[in-house]
DNA sequence: ATGGGCATGTAACGAGTTACATGATTTT
DNA sequence: AAAATCATGTAACTCGTTACATGCCCAT
C-alpha cells in the first residue's frame, strides 16, 4: 500500500544506463563513463555516483558482484539486475521527456554586456570558441572509440551529433564575435571611450 | 578579517544582471524576465527568486524601495546598487568561465538506445523537434522585442545566436532521426523483431 | 620520494525544487 | 462562477558539490 517509491531523477538513471551495456562496473570506472557523456549530460561528482549506487541497489536494479581484487585496491563491480533492465526500458519510453537544462555562463555575461567594455566580451567569446573546440577534440575521440562497436550503435549516434553541435556552436560564435568586433567602433554606447584619452 | 564572503552563484548574478537595466523589479517581473532566458540559462524557482534577492540585499547589492500598491497586490520593487553595479562589473570580467551545464535527456536516451526499439526513439526525436521550433518560435519573439532597443544591444545579440543555435538542433536532429529511419530495417540487431510476427 | 592513477567512502554544506499558504484583481 | 494573472513568502525536502579521509600501486 505505502510502497509507492517516488521516481529517481534523470541523474540514476543515467548510472543504470551504464551497466545496461553488459559489463559490470565499478564506481570509479562509471565516474570515467559518465565523464565522457558530459558532452550532452553533465556527469554527477564522484561522491555521488557511490551513493546513487547504492540507492539503486536498494531498489534491486543492480548488485554488486562482491569485492574484487587485482592486486590493487578493492572493488566493488556492479551489475544491472532484469528489474533493473525492466525500469531503464520503462524510463525510456515515457513519453513525456523533461526539458533540456541549458546553462550557459558565457550567454548570461554577454546578455549583460552592456555592463562592460566590447573588449571584454570579446575576449570571452573568443576563450569559449576555444574551450568549445577543445570540447570537439575530446568529443571525437570518444566518438571513434564507440562507432563500428555494434553495442554502441545508437550512443555513436549521439556523440556524432554532438560533433555536429560543437561544430554549429563554434562557427556561431565565431560569427558572433566577428559582428561584436564589427559594432566596436560604430556603437554610440562605448564610442566616448575613444575620447577618454 | 573574518568578512571572506563566499562567492556567489551564477544565479544571484543572473538575479542581480536583471537589475542592471535600470528599471527597478519586483521578484515577479525578474521571475518573467529570468523565464526569457530559459533558453540559455535555466531559470531559479520562483520562491528561489525571492531568497536571492534577500540574499543580495544582505550584501548591499540591491535595494528595495518600499512596497508599492497599484491597486494591486504589495510589490516590493528592487534596485540594483552603486556595490552591486560594481559585484556584477568584476564577475562580468572573471577571466575564468565556468564550463556551460548541458543536461539533455533526450541525448541520454538516444544513448542508452540498445535498449528500446528504434520506433521509440524515431518518436523521442520528433518531439525533440516539435519542442526545440517550439522553443524558436517563443525565443524569436523575445529577440524581437530586443533588436533596435539600444540598451539592449548586447543581450539582443545573444538570442540571435540562440535563434541560430536552436535552428541549427533542429536541423541536426531531423539528419540524424533520417539517417535513424534509414537503419530501422538494416540494423542486424532489431531485424528479427520483422521475423516476430 | 613525489606525483598521479586507482579505488571507495563520509560529513557538511549549498543549490534548487515542490508544495503549500494567502489573497486581490482581471478575464472568460 | 471559474480560471488566470498578479504578488509574496515559508517549510520541507532532494539534488548535487566540496572537502576530507584512507591507502595501495606504478612511473619518474
Amino acid at each position: 500500500m505505502s510502497d509507492e517509491l517516488p521516481p529517481l531523477p534523470t541523474t540514476s538513471y543515467a548510472v543504470l544506463g551504464l551497466l545496461s551495456f553488459g559489463e559490470p562496473l565499478s564506481g570509479y570506472e562509471i565516474r570515467k563513463w559518465a565523464e565522457n557523456m558530459r558532452f550532452f549530460y553533465w556527469p554527477p561528482a564522484q561522491s555521488q555516483i557511490y551513493s546513487e549506487l547504492r540507492r539503486l541497489s536498494e531498489r534491486g536494479f543492480v548488485e554488486s558482484a562482491e569485492v574484487v581484487q587485482t592486486g590493487k585496491p578493492d572493488k566493488r563491480l556492479y551489475c544491472i539486475t532484469p528489474t533493473g533492465e525492466g525500469a531503464l526500458r520503462v524510463w525510456l519510453e515515457e513519453e513525456r521527456a523533461e526539458p533540456t537544462i541549458v546553462k550557459n555562463s558565457v550567454a548570461l555575461k554577454l546578455f549583460f554586456g552592456h555592463m562592460t567594455r566590447p573588449e571584454v566580451l570579446a575576449g570571452m567569446l573568443e576563450r569559449f570558441v576555444d574551450d568549445t573546440q577543445q570540447m570537439l577534440g575530446q568529443l571525437a575521440v570518444v566518438q571513434k572509440y564507440m562507432e563500428n562497436e555494434p553495442k554502441f550503435a545508437a550512443s555513436a549516434l549521439v556523440t556524432e551529433w554532438g560533433c555536429h553541435h560543437y561544430n554549429a556552436e563554434a562557427e556561431m560564435t565565431q560569427r558572433l564575435l566577428a559582428r561584436l568586433r564589427g559594432q566596436l567602433g560604430t556603437n554610440a554606447d562605448y564610442s566616448d571611450k575613444r575620447s577618454e584619452r
